[in-house]
DNA sequence: CTGGATTGTTACCGGATACAACAAACTCCC
DNA sequence: GGGAGTTTGTTGTATCCGGTAACAATCCAG
C-alpha cells in the first residue's frame, strides 16, 4: 500500500523495467525500447546511460539497418561480464550453471547422484565446489549478482528452508543459508522448489512467453507444478503454492507416500506407470525408464499400451481438475511428463472433453517443455537475476565496492 | 511492461491509494495516512486538498484526541454524496443497493425470482427499475460513479457477456451492456461472476481483511468459488478462474449438469444433501431447505446427519485438494456452504487431516462468511469503485460535466 | 551528392515529492 | 490559568524525473 519516496522509485522501476526488457527479449535498439516502454527517446537516453556506466548494458551500432534515418543504438546485456549461479538439486542429479545477464547459460556441470539421499553437507559442498571451479575460471571484471537454487522439495518462503521433499526426512534443511556459506561471496542464496521455478523459466524463456496463466506440469520421481496467475508465480501463503502433486484424482486409489491415498503423483508418477507396465524394480529407473514404456508402446506392446493409457486417463482428469479452477491459457507438461503426454496425448484429450468446463477447454493450449532439463536450472537463474531487475543500480553499486 | 508519463501516474496512483484507504479503512487521520503510506506531511497535505476539492472526501476536526500535539485532520469519505450501483442476480434473487463511498450500504431493494428462468429484458427491467427508485429519492448533489453486477454463471473477461450459468440456455447474454443501457445514467456495467466478486467483498470488508491468499467457496444450487492469490483475484485467461464446482471428487459419483461426473457441485450442491436426507423435491427448496437438514441433523435425525456426513466429507476433500495446490491462508464458506460447513466441521477437517499435505495444512484456517447474503453486493459495489481508485480525479471530473 | 527520414543529444520546462521552517492547536504539569 | 513540550497543518524551496523542442548526426533513395 505504501508507495515510497516515489522519485527513486519511478527511476527505479524505469531502469528495472529497461533492464527486463534487453533481458528477456534480448539485444533491443533504443527505438524499440522508446516505443515498447511508452518513454520518451531522451528517458531512454537517460535510463541506458545509467546502466552503461554500471556495467549492466552495453550500446552499440547495429551492422546493418536496411531502413531510412539514423541507426538506433543496440542495447545488449552484459552477458559475459555480469552473471549469477544457479542450482539445481533434483533426484537424480544435481547441476550448476554460471547464467549471464539475458539468460545465456556460459558454464555448466553436473553429476548424477543416488535418489532418496540428503546429507546437506555433501550437497552443498559438493555444488559450491563446482561454483568454485567456475569462478577460477572468470576473467577479473566479470561480477557476480547472485545465486538461487531449485530444489525437489517444499520451500518455506519465510525462512527458505527446506520442509518437506522425496529426499528429505522429517528435519528441515537450511540449504539456501548453508550454500551461501560455503560459496562465500557474501551473497543470499534464494531457494525455490523446482517445479515452480520451471514454470517460471517457460514464462519467461519457454513456450510460455507472453503467456500470463499457464500451468506447468513437472514429473520426476513425484508430481510437482507451478502455476502463474495474472503473469505471477502463485506462491501461497507459505510458499507452497502449486504443489498439485497431492490432489486426489481417485479417491479409492493408490496409496502415496503423502499418506493419503490416489493422489496424481500416485497414479501417475514414475512408479505407478512403471508398476502398471511391469517394469518395477526390474530394468532401469528414471527418465529413461519411462522413455522405454512410451516407445514400447509405439512399438504395439500391449502392456505399455494399456499402462500409459490408464495412467493418460488419470492425467487427464488432472489436469481437466486444475483447467476447470484456473482457466489458464497453456498447460505445459515437463520432466518426465513429457513423455508421459507425448505417449498419451489422447487420454488427456479425452478426459478433458469429459469434465473440462466448455469455455475454459476451448482456448486451452496443452505443450511439451520448450527447455526441457534446462528449466529448473534457467529458472533458478531468473529467480537469482530477480532483485537485479528490481533494482538495477543498488546491486552493482554494491557489487564493485 | 510500459511505464506511461509517469509523473500523472505517480499522482494517479497516490490519489487511489489513499481513497483507497480511507474507503476500506474508514475515517483515517491524515498523520497515519502519512505513516502507513510513507509519504510526506506535506504532500498528503496535497492529495487530500485534490480529493477534498473533487468532492471524494471530507476533512473534519477529530472529537477528542487523547494525546499530546496539534489534532490531526481526520480524513473520511463522503458515503452520502459518492456512491454506486451495485446489483445481485442469484438464483432465487435479484437485489439491488445503493452503496456509498467507504462500503456504507445507503439503500437496498430485493425480490424473490423463480429458479431456473433468465430473461434477460425482464432482468435488467426490474434491477433497472429499482436503481432508478433509488436514484429519485437522493439529493441534487449526490454523484453516481459507477455501477457493476454478480452474477451466478461465467462472465468472460474480453466483453463482460455472461456465457454460461444455472440458468442459461446455450445463448450468450450480453448483460452489462443491456442493464447498462437501462440505466441510461451513460456509465458501463461492470459484471462479474457472484462467487468471485464474494471473494472479493470478504477479502476487502469481511473475515479475509489482510490475508492475501484466501479461497472463498460459494453454495446456492450450483458451488462457485472465487481465489484470491498474492491479494488479487484470480480471474483465469478468459475470466472463469475459481470455477471449483466442477473439480472432481469423486470419479464414480453422481452425475452433473456439466456433463461430467462426480463434481463437487454434484457431490456437495443442494440437491445433492437434500436427496441424500431424503428431502428433495418434498419440501421447501433452497437456503431454508438446507437449514433443514442441519438442524434436523443437531436434533439427531440420523438420516440428516448421514447425509450431512457424507456431504462433509466430499466437501473436505475438495478443500485438501484446494488446500494442496493453492496454500491459502483462509478458507472461507459461504452461501448455503456455511451451514453444511458448520454441520460438518468434523469431516472437513478429518478429510483436510487425511489428504491435505502438512505444511499447507498447519497454518489454515476455516471460516465462514462475515458478510453473509451482502456479500456479492459488496463485492460487486467494489467492482464498481475499482476504477474510482484507480483514477478519482478523472472519474469525478466526468461525472460533475 | 542532395533530400527525406529517423534517431541521438542537449537545454529547458512542468510536475511531483521531500525538506525545513514556522504557525497552530492540544496535553500536561505546576 | 499559563507555560513547556509535542504533534501536526501550512508554506516556500530544492531536487529529481520525465516530456518537449530544437539541432546535429547518420542512413537510404535517387
Amino acid at each position: 500500500m505504501r508507495a515510497g519516496p516515489s522519485q527513486e522509485d519511478i527511476r527505479r522501476h524505469n531502469l528495472g523495467a529497461l533492464l527486463r526488457h534487453v533481458h528477456l527479449g534480448g539485444p533491443t535498439s533504443r527505438a524499440e525500447l522508446t516505443s515498447k516502454m511508452g518513454l520518451n527517446r531522451s528517458t531512454i537516453m537517460a535510463l541506458t546511460s545509467d546502466l552503461t556506466a554500471a556495467g549492466l548494458v552495453r550500446e552499440e551500432l547495429p551492422r546493418e539497418t536496411g531502413r531510412a534515418g539514423r541507426p538506433s543504438l543496440v542495447v545488449r546485456p552484459e552477458s559475459a561480464r555480469v552473471y549469477v549461479f544457479a542450482f539445481d538439486v533434483s533426484p537424480d542429479r544435481i547441476a550448476v550453471a554460471r547464467v549471464g545477464l539475458g539468460g545465456v547459460i556460459l558454464d555448466r556441470r553436473e553429476t548424477v547422484r543416488r535418489r532418496g539421499v540428503f546429507v546437506l553437507e555433501e550437497l552443498t559442498g559438493a555444488l559450491a565446489g563446482f561454483a568454485r571451479q567456475m569462478r577460477r575460471k572468470t576473467r577479473d571484471d566479470t561480477v557476480c549478482v547472485g545465486a538461487a537454487a531449485a530444489v525437489s522439495g517444499g520451500v518455506r518462503k519465510a525462512d527458505g528452508v527446506v520442509t518437506f521433499g522425496p529426499n528429505l526426512k522429517a528435519e528441515e534443511a537450511p540449504f539456501g543459508e548453508e550454500l551461501g556459506r560455503k560459496l562465500g561471496l557474501g551473497l543470499p542464496v534464494s531457494v525455490g522448489n523446482d517445479a515452480n521455478l520451471a514454470a517460471l523459466a517457460e514464462h519467461s524463456r519457454g513456450v510460455g512467453v507472453a503467456v500470463r496463466d499457464l500451468i506447468y506440469l513437472h514429473g520426476d520421481v513425484g508430481i510437482g507444478g507451478g502455476i502463474i496467475a495474472g503473469g505471477h508465480l502463485l506462491g501461497g501463503h507459505d510458499g507452497y503454492g502449486g504443489e498439485v502433486g497431492h490432489m486426489v484424482v481417485n479417491p479409492d486409489g493408490r496409496a502415496c507416500g503423502c499418506g493419503s491415498h490416489g493422489c496424481l503423483e500416485a497414479e501417475v508418477g514414475e512408479r505407478a506407470l512403471l508398476e502398471a507396465a511391469g517394469r518395477f524394480g526390474a530394468g532401469p529407473q528414471g527418465r529413461d525408464a519411462v522413455r522405454a514404456v512410451v516407445e514400447a508402446a509405439d512399438r504395439g506392446d500391449i502392456v505399455a499400451q494399456e499402462a500409459l493409457s490408464r495412467v493418460g486417463d488419470r492425467l487427464g482428469l488432472g489436469v481437466a481438475n486444475l483447467v476447470n479452477i484456473f482457466n489458464p491459457e497453456m498447460v505445459i507438461f515437463g520432466g518426465m511428463l513429457r513423455e508421459v503426454y507425448l505417449g498419451s496425448a489422447a487420454q488427456v484429450r479425452t478426459q478433458l472433453a469429459l469434465h473440462a468446463m466448455g469455455p475454459q477447454r476451448e482456448r486451452l493450449r496443452l505443450r511439451t517443455s520448450a527447455l526441457g532439463d534446462a528449466a529448473t536450472l534457467v529458472g533458478a537463474a531468473e529467480l537469482a537475476f530477480a532483485h537485479v531487475l528490481a533494482d538495477p543500480l543498488e546491486v552493482l553499486a554494491r557489487a564493485n565496492t
